[in-house]
DNA sequence: ATCGTTGCAAACTCTTTGCAGGATT
DNA sequence: AATCCTGCAAAGAGTTTGCAACGAT
């Protein structure tokens, strides 16, 4: 016998100041990164609690992971078009490049197909060299 | 007040097996692989000896780190020239690619400078899709 | 006989989950 | 008032480390 109605999602102080985060960093965040952000406004947050909005906000589609080699996976906002990342070296921030400049046809071994890519540029940003 | 002389490494069956294991599979392996790998030369080789000798063939610069985004890190035989790697989808498997075919410049914002470069192709191995 | 190496279990990090109290609708 | 959400603490996955026994030299 199925449910009459699905859970109803509540606003909180919590994923307001989430989201504000988000929206205010304009580049991926980490969950760490998150709460750094976050606890300046809500104090007492709880790194639980993060993890636990950002896999909400994954299942409402307004957030998309982005896995690092080698790195906890970072979030941003969803829906922007097909673009890859940079990461600083030195402060650890991930940022986002525009669009996708990778157009070579990579040559794979016999019988393999590729469906998607992944590509990251490694460096130093803006800041880290001033 | 220096040692006299540093430490004498050991052969053992473990650290030879894992060897095998590497140059057999020619490809990179994660720490499980290699267990099941070696598993069947070794019986009872445990996962703690197999991330020790993986670290300590790292020291010696026999092995480097392949670290692909959201998955444990693969090991593969160092010295190779720059390449990227090839995982497959359906079985997890990561494979290596010939040479690098990616050559745009990467369009970064003002003032990032970029240092070097990852790039993985997803898609399906010829084992997987025959 | 040394002393590097191994297996086991405990410790650690990152992430998820159970639960009881607290907050939003 | 109902029930979603939160904080805390415990539990899981992947990796590292302490320790006593083992084994290569």
């Amino acid at each position: 016998m199925a449910k009459t109605h699905t859970a109803q999602p509540r606003n909180t102080k919590q994923k307001d100041a989430m989201r504000s985060a988000f929206h205010l960093a304009n580049r991926p965040l980490s969950p760490e990164e998150v709460l750094e952000a976050v606890r300046e406004e809500v104090f007492g947050i709880s790194l639980a609690t993060v993890y636990r909005n950002i896999n909400a906000f994954m299942e409402d589609e307004w957030l998309t992971t982005v896995e690092i080699p080698g790195q906890p996976a970072r979030y941003e906002v969803a829906g922007k078009e097909h673009h890859h990342h940079f990461q600083c070296t030195a402060c650890g921030k991930l940022y986002e490049l525009e669009g996708c400049t990778f157009h070579g046809k990579t040559k794979l071994p016999r019988g393999f197909l590729a469906t998607s890519h992944e590509y990251f540029v490694y460096g130093v940003c803006a800041d880290c060299r001033s």
